[in-house]
DNA sequence: AATGTATTTCTGTTTTTACCGAAACAACGG
DNA sequence: CCGTTGTTTCGGTAAAAACAGAAATACATT
């Protein structure tokens, strides 16, 4: 019985899929992850085209997109010549591997541009004063952003379990008296 | 002089455009805004509809999502009835009421469906269990992250900028050694 | 109220993107 | 070498988004 004909399943499903589309992922990708993360086995990409009715090529392009993210990989499924796939199941990981492929796609392009116009404004007499103060203060701020995220990337996931727990009340460590919480 | 008339200036503006689209924002709502942050003085619609060379209806359109997203606003102008508008120059308050508004949109909406869901398939006799199971998981993730975005959100900015610049060290303050860095 | 001006909403067009289906190409194993 | 599986490319189509221009509305001033 196919996994989709359970309305919440497929509910799921659909609204996935939206999210993706809100968050610049095509539809058809975030629905085939949608659908990896709900099966309970690994399954060949003829078996996606059915379930989704999508084409297979589109079905081909949406797993290579996926396991860019690292979030879906191949496995062997023994007296199966096809490949078949599944979706990573720990969330945290997942999220981690998705922002780390956007921060690498997206962020530090954009980081570098900054950086190079920065650079040249600094030296471009004519250039207005507040163009060039805004575009460095957008360089160092990304930076910095940056700088934390590649920080917080390596610790081991208990930790950031544990951080992420902590909430709010990881300020009260802080040296002046900063934090409501503690 | 336009501002855009500067090279580097355009060149900001084009790229926070398409970092626009890759995350859901309409080009054009996104070029405003970059238009608006790098001025140094209030605009009207008019010269934003010069400047970007766009219709007077988008214009109208970016501005109002750009105000819902509360990192541009109206003000005042002496000497001229139009309304006049300008971006939020805090990069960090920029940040977070992005972070606010998208949580709003996106995903709370889509922690209350995971919560209908999971209410649903945990009576349904008939539900695969996986399934069950799945949903329950995403719906506990995402709550367990908005919970820790609410208790972020509500520091003051002091505060946040400093946990930030600590990095991965906040670690060292968790019981149990878990930290590399401390 | 009337007029001029600013702003939003509406409607249709253009542009872009997603998608399908077919075909070509590649890898692999029997 | 031939069937099976998988990927990539391509032309065309459909769907969605962006956008422009006109119309309607609101606003302010007199």
């Amino acid at each position: 019985m196919p996994l989709l004909d359970h309305p919440d399943a497929k509910a799921f499903l659909l609204h996935w899929g939206e999210m993706g589309t809100q968050w610049g992922v095509n539809r058809s990708v975030s629905q085939v992850h949608a659908l990896l993360y709900l099966s309970d086995r690994p399954l060949p990409a003829d078996e996606i085209v059915d379930q989704l009715g999508l084409a297979r090529s589109n079905v081909s392009t949406a797993l290579k997109e996926l396991q860019s993210y690292a979030i879906v990989r191949r496995v062997h499924v023994e007296g199966d010549r096809r490949d078949h796939f599944v979706a990573e199941l720990d969330l945290w990981d997942m999220l981690t591997r998705i922002a780390a492929e956007r921060k690498r796609r997206e962020i530090d392009p954009t980081i570098a541009l900054m950086g190079e116009l920065a650079a040249r404004l600094v030296k471009d007499e004519t250039a207005p004063p507040h163009v060039r103060e805004r575009i460095t203060r957008m360089h160092e701020f990304l930076s910095t952003l940056g700088g934390w995220y590649e920080q917080v990337r390596v610790l081991p996931k208990p930790t950031l379990i544990a951080l992420m727990k902590l909430g709010g009340k990881v300020a009260r460590f802080l040296p002046g008296g900063r934090s409501k919480a503690g």
